[in-house]
DNA sequence: ACATGGCATATAAATATCATATGGATAATG
DNA sequence: CATTATCCATATGATATTTATATGCCATGT
């Protein structure tokens, strides 16, 4: 087989039409140029120059070697830059799992759209799973990072970052007895204790355990047990479920922003340990660098993000 | 600059998994494998391979690489395939000049389609022009091989060869006394000397000398000197001339297979200097195999047609 | 005729590649 | 828990390939 070195020879003796000049320009001397011509032609059992007094001219065949040799050295010359793009994590794929309820966080759509500025080489893959299945894709690596809900345990090489923790609140029946009188504003936020008696519409537990272990843990803390009336297999789904009145459920605040027909909002005295966080879990260790830039990037603009809402709050710091 | 080989042994690596395995299959050791795939990494300046105990698995850059080394692979074992192609004359493009009027001899339509079905790879450039411009193309390379219709002066690195001969025809116009009467047959060929006091058309002598000049010798031979009413720059053109009553000329007899409206054909008794010659002129050296081959398969069916002719003429030789 | 430009050949040095032998690490097994 | 097996990495000497130097040969142009 020939190799690189022989079609770089080769194209440069073609384009000189000289020996001895394309010698001086590759950077070597004439006589072994003269033999490496000589020995792609033995090895391609084929006449690529007719040799002439005045220098070297193509022949048929070499005039179509020619055309190929340049797009293999072009070829190469890619391959090696994608290559290293791909090392430094600006080329490749990402796969990014996340739960039911995270897409309706304004932080994703916002990270896609920066992250798909700053690495446009990097393709997402997006793939929405329970946290189960996210935890075994990040396991198989067949996930390189997801956004959960959950507290996952950072244990069995996952690691866990803190995107955003927002506060709940609670989602009624439009005809409730609780529910705000539209058009009228500043109803105060509601105690949990107030829901004591309700029945609770809440995310499927085996789908994600999070949530689940947190609303209840919260109503425990307020003294009561909740009644859980049905488990729904997505977060959107106990919205849908609260507007056909079969009861009520707590959302975090993001959720909010869907305007669902014959639900109606009010807020929920916070509750410290009654919040819903976003994380982005990952692996600890074998990501590629396509994934590492991707948490970084997360990282980085959910502390950005952080610091301006402290900021925002406390203009004067 | 990495080469080929580098390649070869990266895919064998990459697709077995194993180093141990893709040495065996490359049909070397292990020790230089291992170093190869090395020097490979170092000189990409990236990590191509994780080491697990049970062998070597791909980084997102070994399989961005991955893709383009097969690619590459196929590119240079294409790029062979064509420069041996091409060197056997199976591939290429083969310039074909030739005078008005040769296209009309039916050997030239045979010929074409023949070639394009023994060579599908090799395309045939055709180019009309003068006897001159023609030979001064040949010597210049930028025609191949060319079909003229005077013996063109095998000297000066050219070579020639006969493809047929063709007895002329005399082509008066309609309403000329020698011309046949329509629907009447065996009208017996006309002597040259009948046409000693007729006007006649000739192609152009410096576009095409040897037409002109053969004519012009036959007509002396026959014991008088043509008068030249016009010359015409095309040997088509002397027959527009003639339909539009202007004089008389000689055409060779493959012209005769175009009936132009206003125009009588006859036949001529047979003179042996008086004869069209179809001839391909090509280099005698220096010439593409594509060419060659076309020149080669010229002259095999030149050889054929006459065969066959002879054979049927004389059909118990 | 002679000088010039340019490729080919010969030989020796430098470099790259390979095989053999061996070490070290991790996973499977008794 | 030690042992074995598997597999990659390193060291070193042998071999092949590539390169440089010196020189020859041929055609061209003056």
């Amino acid at each position: 087989m020939f190799d690189i070195r022989h079609l770089r020879y080769f194209l440069a003796v073609a384009e000189e039409g000289n020996v001895t000049r394309a010698a001086e320009q590759l950077g070597l001397q004439q006589p072994p140029l003269s033999q490496q011509i000589k020995a792609l032609e033995q090895e391609l059992d084929v006449q690529l120059f007719r040799r002439k007094p005045r220098g070297m001219e193509l022949t048929d065949a070499g005039r179509a070697l020619q055309v190929d040799a340049k797009h293999i050295l072009g070829h190469m010359a890619k391959a090696r830059a994608k290559v290293e793009r791909t090392a430094r994590g600006e080329q490749g794929n990402v796969v990014v799992g996340f739960t039911s309820s995270a897409p309706f966080h304004p932080f994703l759509p916002r990270l896609f759209r920066l992250f798909g500025e700053r690495f446009p080489h990097v393709s997402l893959t997006l793939e929405e799973h329970g946290t189960t299945e996210l935890v075994e894709g990040l396991r198989a690596e067949t996930i390189d990072a997801a956004f959960v809900r959950s507290p996952v345990a950072e244990s069995h090489g996952l690691s866990v970052h803190a995107i955003s923790i927002e506060p709940m609140f609670v989602a009624l029946p439009n005809n409730h007895p609780l529910a705000p009188v539209p058009g009228v504003d500043n109803f105060p936020p509601l105690a949990l204790e107030d829901l004591a008696d309700e029945p609770f519409i809440l995310y499927r537990r085996h789908t994600g355990p999070g949530f689940y272990d947190l609303i209840i843990a919260a109503c425990n803390r307020a003294g009561f047990t909740p009644k859980i009336a049905q488990e729904a297999p997505r977060l959107i789904s106990t919205l849908n479920l609260v507007a056909a009145g079969l009861g009520v459920t707590l959302a975090p605040e993001s959720l909010r922003s869907l305007q669902l027909e014959g639900v109606a909002y009010r807020s929920l005295k916070s509750d410290p340990g009654l919040t819903a966080p976003l994380n982005l879990a990952c692996r600890a260790v074998d990501h590629s660098a396509a994934a590492r830039r991707f948490v970084e990037m997360a990282r980085a603009e959910a502390r950005a993000t952080k610091a301006a809402k402290e900021d925002g709050g406390n203009n004067n710091a």
